[in-house]
DNA sequence: CGAAATCATGACGAATCAATGACAACCCTG
DNA sequence: CAGGGTTGTCATTGATTCGTCATGATTTCG
């Protein structure tokens, strides 16, 4: 659904709240540090932030005043202290919405809709096309695998975006040829050619495709 | 601080918050059912309105989506309920934030003050667009590079800021061409060449451009 | 097993695309 | 009306990308 970014210490909390977040559909960045965060922010912004409280070194409310400075991304305080006074001062510091720990994914993704609504009346919500480790994002013209920009071609990126429109179902060569290349006639085995590129790029094996599936016989899928 | 609208069934929780809001400085109107709350709204609206769940007669999820049926206002639920499927109920009917009862006045302050600063940007004019060490100041039709103030021509600054405007986001020679040069024809090499002069003024290194970014087969694009 | 069908992949020339410098037309402004 | 700055057009150049083909691998099925 969106770009996120985690900035959270506690190695098992950060890694199961990604974890859930992309069964949500989100893609999922993580970091251990304030600075870290800071840092992969300014370098690739996330569409929101979910940031702990209790850092190591730059805590979490100086981690949100600094995201603030330049920064209007939407920021979610999830923390495990209840206090009002620690809640007073997130909202303070520049936080959207505060949550306490343990907290429902389904209630996360619910707040982040919630807070996106505010954040971008306007703007278009082309959300990205998420397939486990690998991102596609239409309006970017951006293909990522692990969270780094993958460079792919005009061609290529037509061809993913098709099968990523839809996903898990098989698309034949002639229905690519089509939507793609916008040719009815033509030769089919160019389509074999571009997924064989398409594959050495966003394919961490390419001689064993995980998304982007051959179905002998009837064409090719893309999976998650 | 602002106007706010109370509608809650139960007179003491209602009228307790409503005194402690006027405490904190806000203006208080109440309600206690859903249909003189949206009466209420209608005839005289406030700056955001609180809300119950569990209301007799219309309950609060109907109430919060008749609201937003015409309205913008911020909407905070205060409830008793703690479920998630509520929270996450509640949030998709339209409202901005959820908070379990019984609750701090000052949390609420900051909240109402959260959910405010994302729903009147009109407060800060027209935000400076910052990308890393380059600035855009479309209101006072300025660029500048670390601080230093660049001189760019009319036409490079308007395609600057349409880019700008949709930061990330490739936008095709043709797009450009519509909104900065308002032809739907003519030659795309032209946006080529602008960019090209652009890159020379805003780009350190105007061969390896660091902002905006040509998209081979799609377009450009400007980057953080 | 072996043949036929289907797919993967590397190589290569042709086609396409973007960057840039040169230049003339067109502003303004003094 | 003269001159500096700005704008749009064009041609050239270099790089990337495309489509085709040939070859080798893999699967299917008789």
């Amino acid at each position: 659904m969106a770009a996120l970014l985690v900035i959270e210490d506690d190695d098992r909390i950060r890694l199961s709240l990604a974890l859930a977040l992309e069964d949500e559909g989100h893609a999922v960045r993580e970091a251990s540090t304030a600075e870290d965060g800071l840092i992969a922010q300014r370098k690739d912004p996330a569409d929101a932030v979910l940031v702990d409280l209790m850092l190591p070194g730059v805590d979490g409310f100086e981690c949100i005043r600094e995201l603030r400075r330049t920064d209007d991304v939407p920021i979610i305080v999830i923390s495990a202290r209840s206090d009002t006074h620690d809640i007073v001062a997130a909202l303070e510091a520049g936080a959207d919405d505060y949550v306490v720990k343990p907290v429902a994914v389904k209630e996360l993704s619910a707040r982040l809709r919630a807070v996106n609504r505010r954040v971008r009346p306007a703007a278009s919500p082309v959300p990205a096309l998420v397939f486990g480790e690998l991102e596609i994002r239409p309006e970017a013209g951006e293909v990522r695998l692990h969270g780094e920009p993958v460079a792919v071609t005009r061609t290529e990126f037509r061809l993913l975006c098709e099968l990523a429109e839809h996903a898990g179902r098989v698309l034949s060569r002639q229905q690519l040829l089509e939507r793609v290349w916008e040719y009815s006639i033509g030769d089919e085995r160019l389509v074999d050619v571009h997924v064989g590129r398409l594959r050495q790029k966003i394919e961490e094996n390419p001689a064993a495709p995980r998304h982007l599936v051959t179905m002998r016989g009837l064409g090719y899928k893309l999976l998650r």
